[in-house]
DNA sequence: CTTATGTAGGGAAAAGCCCGGG
DNA sequence: CCCCGGGCTTTTCCCTACATAA
């Protein structure tokens, strides 16, 4: 599992860390163009404000609110201030792991991927998705979570609750981020551009996906198609629509185009020198 | 009609960050 | 102090039903 792409494992030799962001830049077939600070898939291209990377300003003040921060420092007694985004904290050895925040340091690194992290726990954290350790269980459908807070989302597709209304419409979803989703809809945006023709795209996933009509690459170029669907029939009596099924999992799909679309999940290598 | 592709929601995995007990 | 675990939040990604253009 886990995939090196390319370019992770890379630590930002960078001074300027570019966002630290990394994941693959180069969606565009070649070429290095695309630094692309526009940030990854679903975004709503942040609030800048906080973190903010690059370019001047640095305001290591953080002028505005410091009289506002004062005063909550004070009420929440929380005496020790982080001087470059002036956050308080109630423990110095917080404000310690808070300030690597600023200085990059990741001091807990992973053994088996080399991964890095700010915080110890979040380093133990990681792993389990080594150890394949996932011990939070849901009670209704069994599947199983690694962390106890992606259990608790989860449990909203049972319960059917969503907590995060649009404001444009009248739509709800049970995750922010759906939501954060669905707000490119209202405002159009589309960050994320194709370098190769002049499409551009609200998601980057989508961008990834748009860019084998320029490699070329199909889902099944190599492989004999026909064999990896069976052609069903079941519901002829109703509606006499056809359904394709899989064969490696027998989903059933109402377009052979979906078909292929979906063998992409479970492609792999038999698509390796057989013809 | 079929197929390929864009759209958009559902949802999972993993990490970021903060906090308090010991 | 540190270590550690709990917990909320955020980021990133995958999957696929549906609409539509070719
Ligand atoms: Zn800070
Ligand atoms: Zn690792
Ligand atoms: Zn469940
Ligand atoms: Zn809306
Ligand atoms: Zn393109």
């Amino acid at each position: 599992m886990e995939e090196l792409e390319p370019s992770d494992i890379k630590e930002e030799p960078e001074p300027e860390q570019i966002k630290e962001e990394q994941e693959e830049l180069s969606i565009s077939r070649d070429e290095e163009h695309f630094s692309d600070s526009q940030d990854e898939d679903e975004s709503t291209s942040t609030t800048d404000g906080e973190t903010d990377p690059q370019n001047r300003v640095q305001e290591s003040q953080c002028d505005s609110d410091v009289g506002k921060n004062a005063k909550q420092t004070q009420i929440e007694n929380k005496p020790f201030t982080c001087e470059e985004c002036c956050k308080s904290f109630r423990r110095l050895c917080h404000l310690k792991t808070h300030r690597r925040i600023h200085t990059g340091e990741k001091p807990f690194f992973c053994k088996e991927c080399f991964k890095c992290f700010r915080e110890s726990s979040s380093l133990r954290r990681h792993m389990m998705t080594h150890t394949g350790e996932r011990p939070f269980f849901c009670l209704q459908c069994h599947q199983s979570f690694s962390q106890i807070s992606n259990l608790r989302t989860h449990v909203r597709t049972h319960t059917g609750e969503k907590p995060f209304a649009c404001k444009e419409c009248d739509k709800s979803f049970s995750e922010k981020s759906s939501l954060r989703k669905h707000m490119t809809t209202h405002t159009g945006e589309k960050p994320f551009a194709c370098q190769d023709c002049d499409q551009r795209f609200s998601r980057k996933s989508v961008l990834r996906t748009h860019m084998r009509i320029h490699t070329g690459e199909k889902p099944f170029a190599c492989k004999d198609f026909s064999r990896s669907y069976n052609l069903t029939s079941h519901m002829l009596t109703h509606t006499g629509e056809k359904f394709y099924a899989c064969k490696d999992c027998s989903k059933e799909f109402k377009q052979m185009s979906y078909l292929k679309r979906h063998m992409l999940t479970h492609t792999g290598e038999n698509c390796n020198k057989s013809n």
